[in-house]
DNA sequence: CAGTGGTCTAGACCACACT
DNA sequence: GTGTGGTCTAGACCACTGA
């Protein structure tokens, strides 16, 4: 009953102060001296608390300014993308798919600000589909950075998605994901087997390595079918 | 340069031995003692880059059988969902809000088993608006718990909205979020000032406070309007 | 039962950012 | 300058859980 680690009791203590108005937002709360010593703990350990209230959003820390309650009344949520096969197979469903095009060509202008890539150079352009007992799920359109990833210049793609693909053999640091809602267009309807207007839940995804754009790529999936779900505590 | 912290470092060489294929998923890497000493530092430190890992979800964790590479390709991205207001004047726009309706009402089988009430309860069920420089920006549609929160019961919500009114009152310790993409109906479209068919953006939440609902609640966005971003490192 | 991760402490040094 | 948070260490105890 009583064994909940020490900086959970502090978190929750602190996220009591707040909501009773004690502390209230813009305004500096304690240092962590101080607080460690009227918690009647170490100091690290009011830390770790303070770390994870800044992580979730409801603090902010500044060095020698100290810490202040967040003004904006957010919170982050932690969502999991995973990748299109454990996905459609955590469904307990028949994973599929097939490559509809894969072409090294001069992106657009949008696309080649998101490789950050001139329009003159080519890049590799693959569109394929994911399919959950022989039903499409995702539409993937993918646009690979050759200057960062050379070897998929040979790599057919035929067999596996080039998700799968990138996921196994190229690292990435920085990633960088928009979520939206649009109606599909005439041509996505009939690659999804739905109707054109029928919601789609996408997920655009950009990475990078060091510097370089590795990827971009636009992941639309059947609104019916598709959504994500988070639970935080 | 080289000030990055050590636990930082950690994580990366862990990451690489990941990618590279040195650590397998699914395969038991070594124990944070021994990783302590190979890396030359503190246990603390390892087990704090071995955290953020797990967090991230790149590894799992379990005492006893140790640290393992996950097996799904899947990372955790964080996306914070603001209150509408915030994000309304986030974007520069000015923020209008508008009730609705109101009412005390015996909620569908589908809420009352949401809020984990007896069909037979009444709850509180408030709609309503949100603008961005007079245009249809959200629309709430949300239901209370009586048992949970009584002072709802006298609060008119005629000039500010439920969202705001709950976070500043009402705690919660538990929260559900779920992302979907769905059509408007013609009453959706008609309040949002769209057309009937045209993709929203949804968020549904649900928080409790211990084991009671507080409240659930339906946020749609016109999907041409929205859209949730993360960026990770 | 025993090994692993989870947590805690007391003390320390440092970078940063405000004054 | 100087105080605050960021990080690190060495050592410790404990809970969980697989063998």
């Amino acid at each position: 009953m009583t064994d909940v680690p020490v900086y959970q009791k502090i978190k929750r203590e602190m996220l009591a102060r707040i909501q009773a108005g004690e502390w209230k937002p813009g305004e500096v709360i304690p240092g962590e001296q101080a607080l460690s010593e009227s918690f009647g703990c170490a100091r690290v350990t009011v830390n770790r608390a303070l770390r994870e209230l800044a992580e979730q959003g409801l603090v902010e820390r500044k060095r020698k300014a100290g810490t202040i309650v967040a003004q904006r009344h957010a919170r982050a949520e932690s969502f999991t993308i995973t990748l299109v096969k454990d996905e459609v197979e955590s469904r307990g469903s028949e994973y599929g798919y097939r490559l509809l095009d894969r072409r090294i060509e001069k992106p657009n202008a949008s696309i080649a600000q998101r490789l950050n890539i001139g329009t003159a150079k080519k890049a590799l352009h693959v569109r394929c589909l994911h399919f959950a007992d022989g039903r499409p799920f995702q539409l993937e359109d993918r646009w690979i950075n050759l200057d960062v990833v050379p070897k998929a210049k040979t790599e057919p793609f035929d067999v596996e998605g080039p998700n799968g693909w990138l996921v196994e053999r190229v690292p990435y640091t920085d990633a960088e994901h928009v979520l939206s809602a649009v109606n599909a267009t005439a041509e996505d309807a009939d690659l999804l087997g739905i109707e054109a207007g029928d919601a789609l839940f996408r997920i655009e995804r950009r990475t990078w390595l060091q510097s370089g754009v590795v990827t971009t790529v636009s992941l639309s999936h059947p609104g019916r079918d598709f959504r994500l779900q988070s639970r935080s505590t």
